[in-house]
Parts: structure tokens; C-alpha cells; sequence
DNA sequence: TGCACGATGAAC
DNA sequence: TTCATCGTGCAC
């Protein structure tokens, strides 16, 4: 198991995302490490992208997404629930990786399919917003040994708004995973 | 300062 | 399908 470097993030959004699946998410808090592999993920390309938070420019609440790749993004959506994302490619291009559901392999007993849930069930809220997953207290790890798992996608999850960039297929799936936070009709090329 | 609206989840 | 519930961004 290695934990993902800088470069790792810091490159095409789209290609982050995919290397995302499979991988491992490690909360450690108070010497508890919690763990859960990634088979959910969603790609936001960056402010020319409708869906993407950077799309209404720089704000402070953007401001991580447009900073150093391989930073935790979180924020509130619908006044109740976190989403975690990552930061990807070069500083300015505010781009970012969504997680969307893991699967519970260590000390995580709630449900995780679901941004959302997944938030919840790790205690992960704005306190870790800008975290730099390459310290602690948040970060992913990869197992180079591990076989590369079979991917699905379809559209991403609420972003009808979005015009043609709703129906982009920047979602992407660990097929075969039971842990996955259903909805649209899936498409799998 | 006010207001419309979500990268959701759970209940009905 | 509906609703809970509030931070954000933008209009005024």
C-alpha cells in the first residue's frame, strides 16, 4: 500500500477519477483509522464545465479548488449533508474529483453509498475542508498489486442544470461493487 | 440585507 | 414523489 502522490493528482481530471476506483480512503482521528475502498467517483473538469462549483468563479467557497492539487474539498449541500472531493491538475485550473461511495473495510459500520453518507460515516465535515491528503488526518492509498477493478459510467447525479455538460458521462463505477449509491440509469460501454 | 436554489437522503 | 433545512452567490 502507498499513499498517492502529488503527481497522482495532478494531472487530467477525468484520468484521476479512474485511477480513483479501487483505491483506498483512510480517516484517522484519535488514533482510529477508518478505511473504505473507492468505487464510486464523479469528475469536475473545471470552470468551463457548468456542473463544477469553479464554474461560478472564484469564491470563498471555490477557493480550495482552485488551489494545490491533492487537497480535501468539502462542502454543505442542501444545508445538512458534506460532500468530499479532491483536488486535481495544476493550481488555478479548479478542477476536482467527487467520491461518491466506498466500501467498509475498516472501523466504518454506517451505510457509505452516497456522498453524503459516505461524509457521515467517515466524520468528515468542513473542519477538513483544504485538508492536504498527502498529511494525516485524511488520505488515499493505492495497491499496486491490486487488478484493475471493471468500470461503468453514466451521467453524474443531479446536475440537470448543467446544459450539455449534464449529459457528459463523467461518472464512473466499480461494476461489480455492491456498495454503489444507485439512481440514473447506468450506462456501461 | 434578502432570497432562490442546490454535486442529498429518507420517509411516505 | 415530497420534504427537511441552510450555506452560497447574486440581486438589490
Amino acid at each position: 500500500m502507498e499513499k498517492l502522490s502529488r503527481r497522482f493528482y495532478a494531472r487530467d481530471t477525468k484520468q484521476v477519477a479512474l485511477d480513483l476506483l479501487g483505491t483506498y480512503l483512510v480517516r484517522m482521528q484519535n488514533g482510529v483509522r477508518r478505511v473504505g475502498r473507492i468505487v464510486e467517483v464523479e469528475a469536475y473538469l473545471g470552470p468551463h464545465d457548468l456542473a463544477a462549483h469553479s464554474a461560478r468563479g472564484r469564491t470563498a467557497r471555490t477557493e480550495v479548488m482552485f488551489g494545490q492539487p491533492g487537497h480535501a474539498y468539502v462542502y454543505m449541500i442542501y444545508g445538512m449533508h458534506c460532500c468530499f472531493n479532491v483536488v486535481t491538475e495544476r493550481v488555478g485550473h479548479a478542477s476536482a474529483v467527487l467520491i461518491r461511495a466506498l466500501e467498509p473495510l475498516e472501523n466504518v459500520t454506517a451505510n457509505t453509498r452516497g456522498p453524503g453518507l459516505l461524509c457521515r460515516a467517515l466524520d468528515i465535515d468542513r473542519r477538513l475542508n483544504g485538508a492536504d491528503l498527502l498529511g494525516e488526518e485524511i488520505s488515499i492509498f493505492a495497491d499496486k498489486q491490486a487488478a484493475r477493478p471493471m468500470i461503468g459510467r453514466s451521467a453524474r447525479i443531479g446536475v440537470a442544470y448543467a446544459r450539455h455538460w449534464a449529459a457528459r458521462l463523467l461518472r464512473f463505477y466499480v461494476r461489480d461493487s455492491a456498495y454503489l449509491s444507485r439512481r440514473p440509469k447506468d450506462r456501461t460501454e
